[in-house]
RNA sequence: GCGCCGCUAGCUCAAUUGGCAGAGCAAGUGACUCUUAAUCACUAGGUUGUAGGUUCGAUUCCUACGCGGCGCACCA
């Protein structure tokens, strides 16, 4: 039991307190850890009245000499005390008793998912391993960034409010500029303001930030997330491969140790190469049919055969059916990382032409747990090709396609003075880091995720 | 947007077929100078998510609404 230590002085928020006459014990955290604290009347003269009034959760400041307990914890023996912070809120802590015959019952704690998302600052508080998912979150989002700038990759900011939104198929949210009167758009994504810097000459450039999409919400959808694109000139789809297969096989072995990750009893096995299967040969595997060669009619009859409801089979054509012959074919299967490549062109508006087949485009997508990780391709340079592929989605939204992209006239003008064949990627961060975090709602990678505000 | 489930004290949860709404932790008061779920005694804490309805009587049954979770749709 030693009694005279060194002085310390340290500071943190109270965790536990056991007041017991004219002694407490208690315990301070701070983000280092927590230490056992010893307050005595008979050593902190008038300051023992202060003592007497803290409370669990107060923020405190203690300095004294480090001793021992007979039971061995070490402790800090207080000389002086001061109130830094007072708490006036109980913190929702769980507590964990052991009886006896080795039952454990707990006491309190937070259950409700609503308050940890609602009161993300409490359910961090009390929760270490939350704090601990969120550091993992910002160690892949760094290693990204130290694995891209190694490469000669520029980070870059393009702007968010966008006049015309374009990159990607998804509604936008929109806002008004008061001085100039008129609308703005929230980016759905970075991809042609990122295009536009190939031009400018920067051959490598990507940007991690958030885009905005007015589409419903789940347990992988946040209406706000953050996207990683990159963009490199004098490469295509097949280098965007082999740069996806780098960047997650390294932030696999950050996380693991290994190439193998283990989720919901899977083992995923990340040792490249991935897995490659071609988007038509994939469905035709799992349906039996050659999408670009089957009638629309055979499509439908083969969807609803399936199991999907024949009404709404009904009015799937052009790109939308194709994508549900993916959805119900082939995405499903691809659990273990697959690059699924040569995407067919009315799906993939900005992607170039495949220089094998004119039907298909040099585009892949990653999955892994049958969730998208990646989106690539062999950018399209061509100003003519991307006019009418433009021009094309402007039919579709004639027709009633919301998601349909708008005619970007500045962009045409971007690629007239010529972009290099270049290669480009997007990768979703929070789906990412819910893999590599091993969390299944993207509400537990998103500090502060969209809800609907409090009522009273 | 649709469907299912949930909402009781600051937190976690009880409450028989509809019959006075309770407990643990947290809080307050008192006792206790090596505790660690501290212990012991006492006290306080609620328009049972909101608004209606049925009923002698509603936490419980019905309707609508709000918020959340899950699934579907949409998408990344």
């Amino acid at each position: 039991m030693g009694e005279s230590g060194p002085e310390v002085r340290l500071a943190g928020r109270i965790e536990s307190w056991r007041p017991k006459g004219k002694v407490v014990f208690g315990h301070l955290e701070d983000e280092s850890g927590r230490i056992q604290v010893y307050l005595r009347s008979d050593q902190l003269g008038d300051r023992w009245a202060l003592a007497e009034l803290l409370d669990l959760d107060d923020c405190i400041g203690v300095a004294g000499r480090l001793m021992r307990t007979r039971a061995g914890e070490v402790t800090v023996r207080a000389s002086a005390v001061e109130l830094l912070a007072k708490s006036l809120r109980p913190l929702p802590r769980g507590k964990r008793e052991v009886l006896e015959d080795g039952t454990v019952r707990d006491h309190g704690g937070v259950a409700d998912p609503e308050f940890r998302y609602r009161q993300r600052y409490a359910d961090l508080a009390v929760h270490p391993e939350v704090r601990e998912a969120f550091r993992l979150r910002t160690r892949i989002v760094a290693r990204i960034r130290h694995l891209l700038d190694g490469a000669g990759f520029l980070e870059v900011e393009t702007p968010i409010l966008q006049p015309l939104y374009g990159g990607a198929a998804a509604r936008p949210f929109v806002t008004h500029h008061n001085a100039l009167d008129m609308s703005l758009y929230l980016r759905i994504a970075d991809e042609l303001y990122l295009k536009r810097l190939i031009v400018g000459g920067f051959e490598r450039v990507y940007e991690i930030g958030h885009d905005f999409r007015n589409e419903g919400m789940d347990r992988s959808h946040n209406p706000e997330f953050t996207m990683l694109e990159l963009y490199q000139a004098y490469a295509d789809y097949g280098d965007m491969m082999g740069l996806a297969e780098t960047l997650v096989t390294d932030l696999v072995r950050m996380v693991s140790g290994g190439l193998t990750l283990t989720r919901d009893g899977v083992t995923l096995d990340f040792t490249p190469p991935f897995a490659r299967v071609r988007f038509v040969e994939g469905i035709r595997q799992g349906s039996g049919l050659d999408v670009l060669e089957a009638p629309e009619a055979t499509l439908r009859e083969r969807l609803v055969q399936a199991g999907r409801p024949a009404d709404e089979v009904a009015g799937f054509t052009g790109g939308k059916l194709l994508d549900e012959m993916f959805g119900t074919f082939l995405e499903p299967r691809l659990i273990q990382p697959t690059f699924v490549v040569d995407y067919p062109k009315p799906i993939s508006p900005l992607a170039k032409e495949h220089r094998a087949d004119p039907r298909l485009t040099e585009r892949f997508e990653l999955f892994v747990q049958g969730r998208e990780l990646a989106n690539a391709f062999s950018e399209l340079n061509d100003p003519d090709d991307q006019r009418s592929r433009f021009e094309e989605q402007g039919h579709h939204r004639a027709a009633g396609d919301e998601e349909a992209q708008p005619f970007d006239a500045d962009y045409i003008r971007a690629l007239e003075y010529g972009m290099p064949p270049t290669g480009g990627m997007g990768i979703g961060i929070d789906r990412l880091v819910m893999l590599l975090a091993d969390q299944d709602s993207i509400r537990d990678v998103i500090l502060f995720p969209a809800l609907r505000p409090e009522t009273a």
